[in-house]
DNA sequence: CCCCTCAGTGATACCTGGTATCAGTTTCAA
DNA sequence: TTGAAACTGATACCAGGTATCACTGAGGGG
C-alpha cells in the first residue's frame, strides 16, 4: 500500500472526502523535496485551484500528516511528518535540507525559568540553523 | 537625558539624519507596550507615511535598538532592546508580555548534534510560550 | 546664518502569501 | 440512482512589506 493510499484512507476514515484535488496535492507533497512550500505544490498541480491547495495543506497539518517549519525569514515550509513526536528541526541555510531531533534539553531550562518568572510554561519552539555536510564542503 | 534623546544621538552619530518622522516613530516605540507591532506604531503616528515607519523600524533593528520577536503565528513584533546580548523570549500567550532570558542551554545540544549530523551549526532560535503570573491567575 | 545637496519622505503601485465568498460541481451514503 | 452537503475554484480581498520617484527638509560647508 502506497503512502498516497495510506493518506487517502486516513482522510476518509476521518470523515473527509477523497477528491481529485486532495489526491493531487498529496501526490505532489510526496513527490516534493524534503522541505517544500505551498508554491512548490502549486507548481506541480497547476490545474488545482490555489485555495484548494492551501486548504488541503491545512488539512494535512491538522491531521498531523505534515508539519510546518518556519524559516529564519518567517516564511513557511512543509514536510512529511516522519517523526510525529515532539521534535525540532536543524535546517541547512544552504540547501534547505532538514534533520529532525528530539532531545532538545529545553524542558530543564523551562523548569528553571518557570521557577524564576512564575510563568506557567506551555511549550517552546526551537530551530537550529547551519550548513549540512554537503553545503559545508562546497562553501568551505 | 531621555531615552528618545539617547536614541536620537545614536542615530546622528551613526550618520543618519534626525528627521521628524524618525523622532515620531522613536517616541511611539517608547510609548508602546512591551511588545509592539508596526501597526501599533502607525496608529500612534498616523501622519507619518507607512513606508517611513517600516524603514525606521528596520533602521532601529539594524542599530540594535529594538529586537524582532516572531510570534507563534509567524507575525512580527518589536521590543526595545534592553538585553542586547544573545537572548531569547518567554512570551505570555495571554497578554503578550515578554521575559528575556539568556541561559538557554542550546549550545550543548548544538555541539552534540553537530557531532551526530556533521552540520556546521550557525545559530538557533528558541522561544518559550506560556502564561505570565497575572494571566495564570485570571485564567486559572 | 544661510545655502545647497542629498538623505529622507510619502503617495502610490506593487508584491507575496494567505483567506472569504459563493455559485457550481462532485462525492458518497442511503 | 439520487440528493444533501462537502468540496472546488474564480475572484475579490486582506495584511504586511517593498520599489519607485518626484519632492522636501536636515544639517554641514562656506
Ligand atoms: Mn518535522
Ligand atoms: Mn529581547
Ligand atoms: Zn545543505
Ligand atoms: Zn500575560
Amino acid at each position: 500500500m502506497s503512502s498516497a493510499h495510506r493518506i487517502g484512507s486516513l482522510l476518509t476514515t476521518e470523515g473527509h472526502r477523497l477528491t481529485t484535488g486532495r489526491r493531487a496535492v498529496v501526490e505532489a507533497a510526496l513527490a516534493s523535496d524534503d522541505l517544500f512550500s505551498v508554491a512548490d505544490v502549486q507548481r506541480l498541480v497547476p490545474r488545482i485551484g490555489r485555495a484548494t491547495v492551501f486548504r488541503t495543506m491545512r488539512l494535512l497539518v491538522d491531521l498531523d500528516l505534515v508539519c510546518r517549519v518556519r524559516l529564519e525569514d518567517g516564511s513557511l515550509r512543509y514536510r512529511l511528518r516522519v517523526a510525529p513526536e515532539h521534535h525540532h528541526h536543524l535546517v541547512c541555510t544552504g540547501c534547505g535540507s532538514v534533520e529532525d531531533f528530539s532531545d532538545c534539553g529545553v524542558d530543564a531550562v523551562s523548569k528553571t525559568l518557570a521557577g524564576r518568572t512564575k510563568y506557567e510554561i506551555q511549550g517552546h519552539r526551537l530551530e537550529l540553523y547551519g550548513l549540512c555536510p554537503t553545503c559545508c564542503v562546497s562553501s568551505g
